[in-house]
DNA sequence: AAAAAAATAGTTATCGATAACACAATGAGC
DNA sequence: GCTCATTGTGTTATCGATAACTATTTTTTT
């Protein structure tokens, strides 16, 4: 006789065994309540929990070839905009008992190919990707799968699947014909030079095209340096900038974040904003609510991205048929504060 | 006949049958070179690749009783303290193969033990806890479990495992000392007062601790409201403070969102800071960095306690006897900054 | 060249839950 | 009382990878 290769473990055998039933029959239990004697299924449960019976989920999926995981990449957990997106999809997608494979790609699509291909071992259910640029083989990956790919936080002109985003070019052309509407002309972009992160790079297309359509011109771009850009490289932004561009009087930030370290600058240096410059963020993220002044942005409604993902994953999975690629579009809106005039 | 219960997937076995081998032998390409031939290997690996062949996790996970995943819990991670000891905690298991099983627990212990009722249901080879308070059945579930139970964020009396973390009742003494060496002596508290986050319970008893200690009054203490509290809560609590307590002359709050919050109030409410009134944050967030005045805080080294768990788990994992709980504790600094005199 | 050791590959059984089917017990309808 | 539907439970095989063992080369040693 061979020795069990776990030894110790209580599965529903065990307590079969110790109630002189089937597995079957403990198995049904733990289920909907389907077809199983209400006393038999008291019976079973109380006896689980006499002896500590946890219910492993590894063998179910095994079996049933589903994993309850829905695996969801991010550039990083630590930016508010995309941590506000993983919750509220974590949020959604709990109630229908998925649970979230989450992995932080660093704004590096190599590691991003990388991860994905670990997330796929396991099974999930779904891919949610935040943003629409990737390696060729993460797309050949995606490309043919047989579960739901939703690309999020942007709107990819030949995504994978489906996709829940926003135009991150044209939502800041609402920004510029404020500033240009309020009188401001020599307006400035700061941030989104570089590649790693597309959404930072598409806000600054979108801003150089939105001064070529008001005829002005858009020659005013300051780096804020490598992803991720934060409060610290928006103060030291806001030096360059006034190094290189002393006649600006309007400036459009990648972030809220980025603007804010523009705005402590602007204390700093007694630039009074908005009188000597107006100062614009992006994503509505809680300090441009609270600062001084505080900052007209752009909320792009990061929450209800992920809830509007979480009802698609869950529409899909349950419809057994595929259907066509969706394309949900959420509508940034113009957050109008004082520091703009 | 049966037919297959999920039809078109590609195992091992269809890459063996591909190339004449055993699914053992296409077992072994796929793990370390342990005992296959290189040739054999490649062609293997050749194959699978050529097949578009996905290893399932959850098959060899169910044989070998590992799964690769660490359960955590944090509050939100929305809170970028958290966010960061999860970056660090998930970059430091990534080395190593381990996946984390993130749940967010909103501040509710009840939500706590049923997130990790489902969390251990997937089979985790550590769990780790932020904050050192549970459920009795939480603890009743963790209390004897095989696998290592590591608590962080805290420094719990009773803990359940091992622990990685900080004394958050202690910590805020240095500031407190350090407003009275300065010169303040009516110090304030602001925050802390729901139970639902029990670290900023301890910061506040620390705080009329540290005062009773130096022969102060601490009567000073305002309410920020409900967890997650934030910068809104710091703005709102600000004008609270003045109107019960005018006389004060120090500031202490839960965290540097707060004090932010606080901080930007003073400056509508023309409050001069420090002069008029000392301010400090807690938790070293990049806000209190660039805010002005930037903020003195203490540093609790958020990503240090990710890293440092993420070893403890690893050493752990590889250790195979269970060695007796161990007890980390990071030692928060003190960060002088110039909203302090 | 024979014996011993090492490298390589195959066989079988197993992890734990459950789908699919088979079967017994109970109640309804005539 | 007898058939038929319903409900509750048991049996067997299966998901896909792999540990443990056995069997076959190939290489090394004496």
């Amino acid at each position: 006789m061979k020795k069990p290769a776990h030894p110790g473990k209580i599965k529903m055998s065990d307590i079969a065994a110790a109630l002189g039933v089937s597995a079957m029959t403990v198995s049904r239990a733990f289920k909907g309540d389907a077809g199983i004697n209400p006393r038999t299924r008291a019976a079973i449960l109380a006896k689980a929990d006499e002896l500590g019976y946890v219910f492993d989920a590894t063998a179910a999926n095994l079996r049933q070839n589903r994993s309850g995981f829905v695996a969801v990449t991010v550039p990083s957990i630590e930016n508010a905009n995309f941590s506000a997106t993983v919750r509220a999809l974590s949020q959604g997608l709990l109630k229908k008992g998925l649970q979230i494979l989450l992995a932080n790609t660093e704004y590096d699509i190599d590691e991003e190919e990388r991860l994905i291909a670990q997330l796929l071992r396991r099974n999930p259910e779904a891919v949610v990707l935040t943003g629409g640029e990737h390696t060729a083989r993460t797309r050949a990956m995606l490309q043919n799968i047989a579960i739901p790919v939703v690309e999020i936080w942007d709107m990819p002109e030949k995504p994978i699947g489906h996709v829940v985003g926003f135009s991150n070019r044209t939502s800041v052309k609402a920004l510029v014909a404020h500033m240009v509407k309020s009188g401001r002309s020599r307006l400035a972009f700061l941030g989104g030079e570089t590649d790693a992160d597309p959404r930072g790079v598409q806000r600054r297309a979108g801003f150089i095209e939105a001064m070529e359509d008001h005829g002005l011109d858009a020659h005013r771009l300051v780096p804020a340096g490598a992803a991720p850009v934060g409060m610290t490289q928006g103060a030291a932004g806001l030096d360059l900038l006034l190094d290189h561009h002393p006649d600006v009087d309007g400036l459009l930030c990648v972030s809220d974040l980025v603007a804010f370290g523009a705005l402590a600058q602007c204390a700093r240096r007694g630039v009074r904003v908005p009188q000597d410059l107006a100062v614009s963020g992006y994503g509505n993220y809680e300090i441009g609510r609270v600062c001084e002044p505080p900052l007209t942005t752009i909320d792009v409604y990061a929450g209800q991205i992920g809830t509007r993902t979480a009802d698609l994953v869950v529409e899909l999975l349950d419809a057994s048929e595929h259907g066509v690629a969706q394309r949900h579009v959420i509508q940034p809106d113009l957050i109008l504060r004082r520091s703009t005039p």
